[in-house]
DNA sequence: ACCAGTTATAGTCACTTTGACCAGAACTAA
DNA sequence: TTAGTTCTGGTCAAAGTGACTATAACTGGT
C-alpha cells in the first residue's frame, strides 16, 4: 500500500489515499421472529490497521473504472454479489479515520434480493450481521453504517426503494413486513395496502401465493425504473 | 500539479487526484425585474485545461483540514465569503472529467447571506452569474450546478434552508419570494403565509419593516439550527 | 382631509390525504 | 362443518392543501 513503507514526512507529504466502500443491505429472516430484517455482510481486516475487526467491504479506486463501477466491482469481488440498486452515500474525509495515513473513503450503498443474498458467499473472512447488532467495527465503520441507515429509512419512506430488497414477484404483506424492518414500526395492513394500489409502479399480477396456511394473496410486481442509480446517469 | 510534468505512465501510475470544489449561492436583484433571483461566484481559470473559461471555485485539499473545512476555506480565500449553510453535495469521479488527469472531485454547496454576498470581492477572475445563465463552464461544471440546483430546489421545499439565503429579520412576503425564486413558481401569499406560521422555527417579532410604499409587513426571524451543517457533525 | 392604490393578513370552502377502525371474503387445519 | 387466520374492501373523522374572498393598514396624490 501506499503509505505502509513511508516515514512520517513521506506520508504528510503524499495526497490522502482515496477508497471505495460499500455498505449492503438484505433481508434475511430473523432467527427469532422468523420475520425479515435487515442483514449486511461484513469482511474480516486481514492487516492492521483494526486486524482482526470487521469492516464494511471496500477498496482502492482503480484508474479504469468510475466511482460506481469501483464500488460494483468491490462488491461483487468481496460478496459475489450483484446489488439491484446502487447509490452514492457520502464521502468521508475526516483527518483521524485511519491511525496510519489519511484516507478519504467514498462510500455507497446498495440493496440486493433476497434470492442474490441467500447464496451470497460466506467464509472465514466474510460473514453477514444483523444491521442492528453489528458489534465494534473497523474505523468509523460504525457511524457509517448508522448514516447509511439513516438514509434507507428516508429514501423508503418517501421514494420506492424498498422494492430492491424484494424479488420480481411479492404479495402486499410481504411488502409491509420490509416497510416495517426498515422503519422499524408496525403499519396497518389495510391503510398500507390502499397506499401502495395509488403508486402507478405497482402492477398487480393474476398470480396468487400458495402453500400458505391462509387465504392465499394476490402477487404484484414493481414496473419503476430497474433500480440502478437514476441518479449517476447526470452525475458522472 | 501533480500530473502536468509527469509523463503519460507516470500519470497512469498515480493516483487519482482529489479536489474539493464548492457551488455557492445567494440571492441578488434581477436587472430587469428587481426581484431576488440566484446568483453564483465563478472564477476564471488561469491555467489549462480550460484556461479562461469559468469554472467552479475549488482545488486540492490540505492534510491538516477536513472535507468541510478545505471547501469553507477555499470559499474564502477565492470570494471572501463566510457561507451560512455548507453541506456536502456529491462526489464526482468520472473518467473523463479532466483531459490532462484522473480528478475526483468532492462538492460542497453554500448559501450565503445577502449582506454578505454584497460586499464579496468581484475582480478580474471572480465574477458572479444568475445561476440560470452560466455560459459553458470548464469541465463539468455545468452539470454539477445543475445538480446543485436540484438539490437546493428539493431542500428548500421539504427543509427549512431558504432562510439562510435572507438575513436575521425578513418579511413573509421575502420568503416567499426566495421560495418563488428557487423553485420557480408563484406561490399564493395567504396560503404561503399560512404554512410558515405552522412551523415551530419561525418567531414572530414586534418589529416591522418601515419605509415601504404600503402597509408596513411583520418581521420574523428563524430561530431553527445555525444551519452550519447538521450532517457533518455525526459523519467525520 | 379624503380617496385611490397596494400590500398585509385573516378567513372560508371544497377537495385530498391519513390514521383508526370495522366487516366480509377466502383460504387452511382439525 | 367449524374455528382460526389473513386478505381485502370499506367507512369515518381529523388534518392538510389549493383556490379564493374580504378586510386591515399603510402611502401618495389631490
Amino acid at each position: 500500500m501506499y503509505a505502509s513503507s513511508a516515514n512520517v514526512s513521506e506520508r504528510l507529504a503524499a495526497p490522502p489515499a482515496l477508497a471505495i466502500s460499500t455498505v449492503i443491505f438484505a433481508l434475511r429472516p430473523s432467527r427469532s421472529s422468523g420475520r425479515p430484517t435487515l442483514w449486511m455482510p461484513l469482511v474480516r481486516r486481514i492487516r492492521e490497521p483494526f486486524k482482526g475487526q470487521w469492516a464494511l467491504p471496500g477498496g482502492p479506486l482503480s484508474h479504469t473504472e468510475s466511482l460506481q463501477d469501483a464500488a460494483s466491482r468491490n462488491l461483487r469481488e468481496t460478496t459475489g454479489l450483484a446489488p439491484s440498486y446502487l447509490e452514492q452515500l457520502y464521502a468521508f474525509g475526516g483527518l483521524h479515520r485511519s491511525p496510519t495515513q489519511r484516507v478519504v473513503s467514498i462510500v455507497y450503498w446498495a440493496l440486493v434480493q433476497p434470492t442474490e443474498a441467500a447464496l451470497a458467499a460466506e467464509s472465514e473472512n466474510v460473514k453477514w450481521f444483523r444491521a442492528d447488532r453489528l458489534g465494534e467495527l473497523a474505523f468509523d465503520h460504525n457511524a457509517i453504517v448508522e448514516y447509511a441507515l439513516g438514509r434507507l429509512r428516508s429514501k423508503v419512506a418517501y421514494s420506492s426503494v424498498a422494492y430492491h430488497l424484494l424479488g420480481e414477484y411479492f404479495t402486499l404483506a410481504q411488502l409491509r413486513e420490509v416497510y416495517e424492518a426498515v422503519l422499524d414500526r408496525e403499519l396497518d395492513p389495510a391503510n398500507f395496502r390502499r397506499q401502495v394500489k395509488a403508486t402507478p409502479e405497482i402492477q398487480e399480477t393474476d398470480k396468487y401465493l400458495q402453500g400458505g396456511k391462509h387465504r392465499p394473496p394476490r402477487l404484484y410486481r414493481f414496473t419503476g425504473r430497474p433500480g440502478l442509480d437514476q441518479d449517476n446517469r447526470s452525475t458522472p
